[in-house]
DNA sequence: CCCTCTTATGCTCAAGATAAGCATAAGGTC
DNA sequence: GACCTTATGCTTATCTTGAGCATAAGAGGG
């Protein structure tokens, strides 16, 4: 073994994206960040007093935000920024990311907590409604970086565009989100890409690049968004964001906003039908606006029975851009 | 903000699990521990010339082993040891898990490092003769433990040993793994229990209990044989760990193996067929027992075309036992 | 050379799961 | 009552999957 000063202490920052629905949308808590430059995460530094990680989440964010968390799970760890080196080395941060997922509950209206639409962020990310107008811009110049750097160094480049991004006879593969958030950085399309070399970004408002944040946070949520759009097909965490009862086309409404997809409604039906994932309250919903739905809560037991009782969805379009 | 005193560094601690196959064997790289008490997987502490906490696995793996890494994935980030809190609070240490594949290569004798067969490790895990020899005692233990702890605080104890082990009708999910070692661990079942007590761990010698290890490191073991289970199925990681080229039959026995089920042979050619991971090089292998087989060799193309290109793999005799 | 053993490979068939859509039910509004 | 909206049941064509039969092509022994 070397000497103790090779060894590097390092501060460690607890990160949190907490995921709620609000009025059919998901949506992140965004606080300030310390120098009030741009929305960010809630986070802190794991302290003396964090008994394990999960603890020291919670009680960052009940102090910074009031919010109490339910479901939580580890997302990543972060040593670097988008694989750059850290300045200072005997003093680095390591940074570990959490995703929690909390229910709206019943008092939208008096909760006033600083929620953001989480497609602000990422407006390209939103298919319920085919392509969304984001995407425009965005693959044109994406299509230009990839015509200078194909040549030098990654002569596939526009075939990764095309399959990142679904284009051709490739489908539009929701669950790739955060390898298209990092596509863009790397493109230097997302103003963070800019900032992180140490450049002004160009403040252009209302860009199809969606809104900043902090640090290397839009990367974290990016993240996030991945890994809930891949996990709501094989583990019920879905019911972490409903009510206690709800009806069925509340349920894909909520599957339908996470996964940026649209879906087959009575197909839909019968999946949740066949794997039991729910069960009948009794009641009915009344203001539908239609016939009314019968309500249904989610089984706990399913959890335990199946070996993977998930969301398994599949766009009603799939696939195929032209 | 509070005090500076508030704020804990912690040494990070990095740990590579790194797995090959050898002999139709998976195995994994284990070292002796610091204190030569059981077998550890490399690690060692981030350093300052470390750039990347990535950098960091290779640099301490190499110096360990001698083997280079190639493919590389992070695991998970541990800061306690099984839910408890740890000893002295402002001297923590958290410790980060990388996953890393690295290909036999053609001299399987020559190498001369101390891979050791995971099932060693976890004698129940290996279902491809059906249930192992190790399971009954295993599970007459744990039958034993449920219905103790059941009556106090976890009446669906028993369910849930069933569920996570496959018994009555739920079938073996070799995937769950690291849920069973936990469960093992919770039961008292594996050494590593009684000595993070404190106690004495009897050492019964060819335990049902597999080998153990150092630390927690048997814990990061399952988890990384959860991820890769998951993994085949659903990304080609399975040919990081395959030679350049080979037969189709290495490539199922390399499946099963790491999976621990036999699987269907024709269906298995079939599926890998009609994802076209695979080309012909024009070659046969000779000495195969019977009819020569071809030769093929990965598509590295396939990464990109297919949306999930992985080994997706199915049982034989899915599931269910009595 | 024939018989037998081993592995490779092609093909079929029945079940089960999925994608799409038709049709009907049951509320509300004018 | 006509018409709109959502809920829910059911059908059909297609794919996918699990299982197994059958044949091919090598080796070795007689």
């Amino acid at each position: 073994m070397s000497g103790y000063d090779d060894i590097s202490r390092a501060t460690v920052e607890l990160t949190a994206v907490i995921i709620t629905m609000r009025d059919g949308e998901p949506c992140v808590l965004a606080v300030d960040a310390p120098d009030r430059s741009a929305l960010a995460l809630p986070s802190g530094p794991l302290q003396s007093g964090h008994r394990t990680l999960q603890a020291g989440v919670r009680s960052w964010v009940e102090k910074q935000t009031g919010q109490e968390l339910g479901y939580i799970e580890q997302l990543y760890t972060f040593g670097d920024r988008h694989g750059r080196a850290l300045a200072v080395p005997h003093h680095r941060t390591i940074s570990i990311a959490y995703l929690a997922l909390v229910c709206a509950g019943d008092d939208v209206a008096s909760d006033t907590r600083p929620w953001r639409r989480w497609y602000a962020f990422f407006p390209w990310e939103d298919h319920r409604s085919g392509r969304p107008s984001a995407s425009g811009p965005l693959l044109r110049r994406l299509g230009q970086w990839a015509r200078k750097s194909g040549r030098l160094n990654d002569p596939d480049c526009r075939e990764r565009v095309g399959l990142t991004f679904g284009i051709g006879d490739t489908p539009w593969d929701e669950e790739r989100a955060l390898e298209r958030y990092e596509m863009l950085y790397e493109a230097d399309l997302v103003p963070e890409a800019a900032s992180d070399r140490g450049d002004e970004a160009p403040t252009t408002k209302s860009n199809p690049a969606g809104v900043p944040m902090f640090s290397d946070h839009r990367r974290i949520l990016a993240t996030a968004i991945s890994r809930i759009r891949a996990k709501i097909k094989y583990r019920p965490v879905l019911f972490e964001l409903m009510p206690a009862s709800f009806t069925l086309l509340q349920l894909q409404k909520a599957a339908e906003a996470l996964s940026g997809m649209s879906l087959h409604k009575q197909n839909f039906r019968r999946l949740i039908a066949q794997q039991s994932l729910v069960e009948e309250t009794g009641e009915l919903a009344i203001d539908t606006g239609g016939r009314p739905a019968k309500l249904v809560r989610f089984r706990k037991e399913a959890t335990l029975e199946q070996p993977t009782p998930g969301v398994r969805l599949k766009a009603t379009r799939r696939g195929a851009y032209p």
